[in-house]
DNA sequence: TTTGACCTGTGTCCAACTCACAGGTTTATA
DNA sequence: TATAAACCTGTGAGTTGGACACAGGTCAAA
């Protein structure tokens, strides 16, 4: 399989597909006519089980670790339980973050609503920016 | 005042200061026997400004178009006004997003709990998370 | 004057793709 | 059979917002 049919038998696009190959997650055959990239149904086993990981937060650099010890035939388990608990570290801190950033930016944007435009003037920029960020909250 | 003491002032890293100059966010003198930068407090005051900005979730492209809008003359609000609507729905999307894959993690390390570690074998490379993936919901 | 601590600008690197592009392949039409 | 259009390929470069590496300049103490 080419690397077009198999990127859209598995919905990701083809530049996706290329992007695992070219940092080695994937190793499909080189025609030799061609040159063209042939994928076997392995390596699309291989690219099922790296969209699944991507889907639960493991970074692709993650999924090299977990190859290594499953190509060595070791339990990658171990692996994926350590891993696991500091990307659901990372996603915790992300999402408090993210979350502080979105009530900020609704009460700049509320804060905002009765305020006119202004010209930039002396040290100021925007006003509204400004006046926001020194508002004692 | 040179990029380190500046930096420090603000609180944040040379480095950060650097990249805003090199990207044309920042302009200061060049020193002409030194070769180093010079900010002044106008340049002082741009900064500020820029951290007000990225904390209120703009990019460093959202700054530089309100920046081009003020160093105009014109009232950069409307453009601001605009801007955080994009970056708003943005940021609900990440939350939404950060929001699902938190629980996903969670239900998954849940679900792992108390399932032993396996030798991947044949197509399963790691059968917690194939089983995961295939679990339905 | 020399040593060492500190500072500088510039170039490179990061994640996880996406985009641009030159050229090869296949298919439809003449 | 010729040829043009549509489609596909691999490779190289670009993206965000800085962080890091590094060769060399500066300044105070000895």
């Amino acid at each position: 399989m080419h690397v077009r049919q198999l990127a859209k038998m598995l919905g990701i696009s083809p530049d996706t597909v290329r992007y695992y190959t070219r940092i080695g997650l994937l190793d499909p055959k080189k025609s030799i006519e061609n040159g063209y990239k042939f994928y076997s149904p392995n390596e699309q086993n291989r690219l099922r089980f790296i969209l699944s990981a991507r889907d639960l937060g493991f970074s692709v650099d993650d999924i090299k670790q977990i190859f290594n010890k499953a190509d060595e035939g070791e339990s990658p388990c171990p692996t994926v339980r350590r891993l696991i608990d500091n990307r659901l570290n990372e996603t915790e801190q992300r999402f408090q973050d993210t979350l502080r950033l979105r009530a900020r930016m609704h009460a700049a944007v509320e804060n905002w609503g009765d305020k006119p435009d202004k010209k930039p003037s002396g040290n100021v920029i925007c006003h509204l920016i400004d006046e926001f960020t020194k508002t004692p909250e």
